[in-house]
DNA sequence: AACAGCAATGCAAACGTTTTCATTTCGCGT
DNA sequence: ACGCGAAATGAAAACGTTTGCATTGCTGTT
């Protein structure tokens, strides 16, 4: 058995009260609501708290409030470019509301998902943010059980069940090829990752083939390509897949594979865009400053990330659904180097 | 027949305890040390655990207990590249040992990291990673007065207050060096993040600067060069630099600076490494699989992430400063296609 | 001068566990 | 069957806040 850590003298809020000569109410209506208690009252009860060095027990108070002030980020991968900019954003924005997030990734895993979940309604978090649309029902059922909201961020679909805040994956796939049929391609391969258990990029190439089923183009199995979300993987991948035949352009699922695509072609000393083009989606970082520059559609990352904490947020302090249940994020198409016309 | 007050419907360790016919107390013994209560009993509490779908609440616990199982991690920024690898190896080794992370990053401003100290603290964290050694001692006195351990990843020192586990990064920035200077060239530059407040880029340059000195070769201003975190800005820089009276080999102070100097190259038709050998530091994700292949000393990311998590919760456990103080990672230098012999 | 009405504060009961100490039950040698 | 130490369990007191309700202190009105 473990030796308990003896508090090493860290004043309480009824030590901070003794000293100002308040109660202890008082101290905590101080935290909370400081406009209700006098301002005179106000400057003792801050000094003091200054001297003791005074440093609130959220864990004492959320066990009687009912808030953590806790809000947890499930994402499948941190170590990826593809939703950094958003873990970033989020957790500003929580911090700028006085939350802390609990992150936690599955690596693609779903029953891990289910433990992480439980996991975070253990430490009692006032909501949480998941990544698209692929869930064990389990732990969704949990979460509201326990009414703790929940919602969807990075996809999003007219017709989801949880609230969601996101690009449209399917218009997105739709928009990268479309783009490149406008260029006057018509042997284009696609390269996207593993779609079982990611609903993104399920949309994505479900948008991209209506796309080329639209304009009457059939395309053929061998144009269509399963790369891992890894640049060394999808590089590889990428020159089997053009080292004979290769089409006039590529649609990556991602910029990840994009990026793995463009150095496939420089080890395989194709020349972009004249023997190839390639197209992505997300327009992470860096995808901007290689040579050529990657033409991509941007999704804008941070905006998700922001716009996802203020709605948890508002969910979980009014205990209602969000006043916009689905709230579609635009992406813009970015044109650079990676891309020419036929 | 007693109501039930708990909120939301969610059953609490005392609906357990009554269902399974046991007292409160076994219940909380089942959880924690379940060896010592009878197997017939656990299984009856198991089973009520089950059925009503009970979910612990660890702030309740941590209320009594002192530990809550939380651990902080205070990075400059989790939308690089630069710490994602150890964030995603640190979080899983939590996980592994039933604890959760609480991160939070600071941009590289000091005083923010003050604020986040404090909150991490009033989450009852049972212990804090932060990144080098370039800290307020605000934030350092607050965790020793409260007895939460704090070690520093990332960089090491072998005279370091902090207990520490990471890389020398005077000596890598000596390696990359000594390995151009090995290589024969002479007319290097080197282009480093802003050194005030970050100790890793500190220690790197002086390594560097230490490595050219003890060869004879003064370092020319012009020839010190300072780039941000970013592939693009670290790009342009680049691109200015290189333009006219470029070096024969660059040193950079990290692989997103090197990946951007790779691509001012490709845009300014400088071959690599004909033209100009370049070598980073770190080995990042990608930098492996770029055309031409980085050059760069691999830090072994996901190892120190381990490690720093199995040593603040070692010292969180025992309340004792670790058995290791200091561990040094020793990191590895790859060599790939940028570098070449002059 | 008395008092309504409101602002400010205090009192004490939660909140859901863990843990100490005490008590009961169990296994086993005689 | 008895007794004894050990194993298993129970009772109740924490842990550090928040909050509903009660009380006190003011301000201004009549």
């Amino acid at each position: 058995m473990v030796a308990t850590r003896s508090r090493k003298g860290a004043p309480g809020l009824v030590e901070v009260a003794a000293r100002a000569g308040v109660s202890p109410a008082t101290v905590s209506r101080y935290f909370n609501n400081p406009e209700v208690v006098k301002p005179r009252t106000q400057s003792r009860i801050a000094e003091a708290a200054a001297d003791l060095g005074y440093i609130r027990d959220r864990m004492a108070g959320a066990l009687h409030s009912r808030f953590s002030g806790t809000i947890g980020l499930i994402v499948p991968t941190i170590d990826n470019a593809i939703f950094s900019e958003l873990i970033e954003a989020f957790s500003e924005r929580l911090r700028e509301r006085e939350r802390t997030m609990l992150i936690a990734s599955h690596g693609y895993d779903l029953p891990l998902e289910v433990a992480i979940v439980r996991s975070l309604l253990e430490r009692r978090i006032d909501g949480v943010v998941l990544i698209g649309f692929d869930h064990d029902s389990i732990p969704l059922e949990m979460l509201a059980k326990r009414g703790v909201p929940a919602i969807s961020a990075w996809n999003y679909r007219e017709n989801s069940q949880l609230a969601c805040v996101g690009a449209d994956n399917f218009a997105a796939g739709a928009a990268v090829t479309e783009h490149l049929l406008d260029l006057g391609h018509r042997d284009i391969a696609f390269l996207f990752p593993e779609t079982i258990s990611n609903d993104r990029a399920r949309d994505r190439l479900g948008g991209a083939k209506n796309a080329m089923q639209q304009r009457g183009i059939e395309v053929p199995t061998h144009r269509l390509t399963v790369a891992p979300y890894d640049i060394g993987d999808a590089k590889a991948v990428a020159k089997d897949l053009l080292s004979n035949d290769p089409p006039s352009a590529v649609v990556c699922g991602n910029d990840i594979i994009a990026q793995g695509v463009v150095y496939a072609c420089q080890a395989l000393g194709l020349r972009i865009p004249d023997d190839l083009s390639i197209i992505g989606i997300g327009d992470f970082r860096g995808s901007a400053h290689m040579e050529p520059g990657l033409t991509t559609l941007r999704l804008p990352a941070r905006q998700i990330g922001q716009i996802a904490a203020d709605t948890i947020l508002e969910m979980s302090l009014s205990g209602l659904p969000p006043a916009e249940k689905r709230q579609k994020i635009e992406s813009i198409l970015v044109e650079r180097g990676s891309t020419k016309k036929m």
